[in-house]
DNA sequence: TTGTGTGGTTTATAATAGTAACCTATAGCG
DNA sequence: CGCTATAGGTTACTATTATAAACCACACAA
């Protein structure tokens, strides 16, 4: 992450150690970052929630993002899905450690956009 | 952001506190955790940078979208934008107070990502 | 039997991101 | 002088993502 741009003696420029391609602040945002994965797992973070519930919480989010977002956290074992009872369906989801390994990163910009009045 | 699901005599269920529009990690995320934003603002935390400097860095990312990125930080007032040089123009980019307030938040992004091997 | 709940899927459209070529201007080299 | 490379962007066009609103099948309760 320690990108250096130098010049050399004819004044061409060249970059050492370079983000060739996404770096681990990009990659770690885009596990993260995408739109609504910070707020499901953050609202995911005292119990397993079920999904209609959720879908409640995150207001403004639709259905299928929240579907779609569950079902990337689930393929990255963020996110435990869970069946409770079939017949009358239903369903939570909960974090895994892995998930929970996320939440003071959360916990700190939620501090930080809560401190800094963002509109 | 404690979001609570009530259900009343009827099984009706509402929910308190719901996250109407964006929350603050979802506000906090719009800020940070656009697509490259991140990565712009962590390789602005040690000095001025210009922008040819910057887009060599993040190989990877346009120019349309660093320099869309800068101004929406400078809109922000996360980025000051200088022009060092007019005549050989020469312009350089660096975090203001506000700008640099995220770093920490970046910082453990980036130690937690790096340590989960993410791909 | 109408209204609610569950956990989603479908379709269609709007907003964002990405690629590559281009532009004005300066400076160095042979 | 012509060629190349630098600077800091802009343009046009395409691909990817997000959003809204309907819709499904089934269950339960009044």
């Amino acid at each position: 992450m320690e990108s250096v741009v130098k010049t050399d003696s004819k004044g061409r420029k060249k970059v050492l150690n370079a983000c060739l391609e996404p770096c681990a602040i990009e990659k770690g945002m885009r596990l993260i970052g995408s739109k609504w994965t910070g707020s499901i797992i953050y609202h995911l973070k005292d119990e397993p929630v079920r999904f209609n519930d959720l879908a409640r919480m995150l207001g403004g989010a639709s259905k299928k993002m929240i579907d779609q977002r569950l079902k990337e956290l689930e393929a990255r074992g963020m996110v435990l899905r869970t069946v409770v009872n079939e017949r009358p369906v239903a369903v939570t989801y909960e974090l895994t450690e892995f998930g929970r390994s996320a939440l003071h990163i959360l916990e700190q910009l939620r501090v930080w956009s809560e401190s800094h009045q963002l509109d």
